[in-house]
DNA sequence: TATGAATGAGTCTTCATTCAT
DNA sequence: GATGAATGAAGACTCATTCAT
């Protein structure tokens, strides 16, 4: 006789049980996470929206930012991976175009990420925690920025682009980005612009401040 | 005739007391704001830090965020007077060198505010009192903003800069230092430069990234 | 599968445990009620006299507030109960018996109540939202005076009564009864007298005070 | 050089200061008891409505209570002394309307003091050291019914009443006094009447109930 | 004597974590 | 394994009282 199966995951097959549940856990922390604050949450809600009562959390995670852990690397990577699949490619459509589309891809990651890290910087425990598994996951930030650098070389191998140092580019690119992302976080913040000054700023790096 | 003076402040002159004692907590926090979180302190921190016994913060602010709001003003206030005071004239030394000195001026400012503006962005509350009251203050986000944006027109009248927009230059050179102020505050971050960057970054934006 | 038992209600059967809880901390408070002012009570007092630790309360209840409440209404309720369920019919005995009966029921429930009320008037957001409670119960404060009021006008009916205004000749019986009421609560109060009072009161009543 | 008197009372003549001091403390409470519950009033307010430091206090009283018991003393006594003053005499105008008269004013000083005495049910150790001090005092509550009773037996003997015991009639004259006075303090009491059932009442006592 | 800053016990409330069933 | 009741350590805030000046 196996022990009864975890209300909220009962039907769910091919898994072994214990590892359903962990998943099913970070599944609602991460859907609670696209909305609230870390910091915000509890312990009690999490349990309630992945159906399940209030201790058996700590039957598949040591603690609460175990899971927490898991759930923000789970969102980053869903965020990562919508960023990377629209990316248009070297030699197609023309440089400008596709550098707006870069820029925009990034600063809509920012606007959906920033929340959470805000909300992380006010629990340093937290996140040293997060770094710390970040380092053992394929979830480093190069991930925003390698694509972005590899796109300005290979234009510049065909041509379409000058001879400048591809990741001092990606910053002047990824920097107005994570401003402007910061302006729907903060209001009164330093970007008075939303997303429309992109093509500007693109236009304007393209061509350079020199008269 | 005079009460016992405060422990605290024993010793400073000229002030009336109870100015001395708000302006000593203020002090205090502000210091604890330098290197901790605001979500993180407590009212008993902030006490222990003022020298003070747990329940004296209200006599001199009407609760928590009223202290909180105040010592994050005195904060901004300096860092801001920091980063005006060295800026470099229009028409001095070359176009250049200047612009790298205000990069530089504007990431060291983010450096500094950034752990603090994070920690705001898990205390809604907090934060709109603390937006409230810059209102009646003059210290808005402008500061930062305005004096490069003038500073690049008063170049380009100077004939020393093209025909740009310098609010969407303003952002492209904003943006960076945001970016990498952030490296500061979330290790890993898509910065994997640090300050030494800026130079490179000036130059790039200056020529553009045309072929 | 259940979790353990609520220490403070084991061996009770046949509620599920959250009522059966909820119940317990109801009851407790009930009886601090009896023999305390509303407003002395603290919610460790409370936990105490439960026989639970100082959080729990919070598990069943908003707030200090909201079990509050569900006692008074108890409260209440119970005494109204014991007032209603001795009181006198029309036609049987005399008109002046049951009038006594009446007053002292009133009496009763007024030394009762008037110590809870009291402490009440101190505590206006506890009184309002134990009004809003109140009009969702049967509990009006009719049910003191209304089967005064309909007794009255049977005795008419009967011919045992003068021709009267009902709900005049109700104050006239109830207002005493309160009077006395207080003495149980203020020491020295204006009524110098006791319960024996009461038969004097109404015989004097019937008669009236005219030559 | 005698010492400096205190601000408050600074051109006050003809008492020593001390005693001024101690008066002007309690001509202070009384003004804030007259709007104010007992316990919401705080050292601190009493001491800015006296104008004088929060300390002073304590030269005059050995601590709160002793100042509020001497405050509510002092305001029983104006209210009764308010109350006495318009009294009708034995032999004038009609009976009815003198005890319409004796029921008014009686309403009018429970309606005052009502607040006050509520207000005191939830502090029962200032309550049990008001009844000391009041025992120490002429301020009984019988002054409140001593002049009705006077009243009554003495229109008695005039022949304006008939043979009823004086005492038993004035509780039933005060005792609906105090219930209507109780309306203006517990919303939905049992007074669904006001002042304007007084006459009411008086003339159905005056007839009887009886047919 | 007057001042008012300082004290600190006490209040309500929240919530991560434990553990008997 | 699952449950959810119990725990208790915080946290923000209040206020009567003390006492150096």
């Amino acid at each position: 006789m196996s022990p009864r199966r975890a209300k909220a995951v009962r039907g769910r097959v091919g898994d072994d049980p214990a590892t359903a549940l962990r998943e099913h856990h970070i599944d609602s922390a991460e859907r609670l996470l696209a909305e609230r604050q870390v910091s915000t949450l509890t312990t009690r809600e999490i349990a309630r929206a992945a159906g399940v009562s209030d201790g058996v959390l700590y039957n598949y995670f040591t603690d609460k930012h175990d899971l927490i852990v898991a759930a923000l690397l789970r969102r980053f990577s869903g965020l990562v991976r919508g960023f990377t699949d629209g990316l248009p490619a070297p030699g197609t459509s023309t440089v400008e175009a596709n550098l707006v589309a870069f820029v925009r891809a990034t600063h809509r990651l920012f606007t959906d990420a920033l929340p959470m890290v805000g909300g992380l910087m006010s629990e340093p425990a937290l996140l040293h925690r997060l770094m710390h598994a970040m380092h053992e996951h394929p979830y480093g930030p190069h991930l925003l920025r390698q694509p972005l650098v590899d796109y300005l070389a290979a234009e510049q191998r065909l041509g379409r682009l000058g001879p400048f140092d591809p990741g001092t580019a990606a910053s002047l690119l990824i920097g107005p980005s994570l401003m402007l992302g910061f302006a729907h976080v903060i209001p009164n913040s330093p970007a008075d612009h939303t997303a429309e000054a992109i093509p500007g700023i693109v236009r304007t790096l393209l061509r350079g401040l020199a008269p």
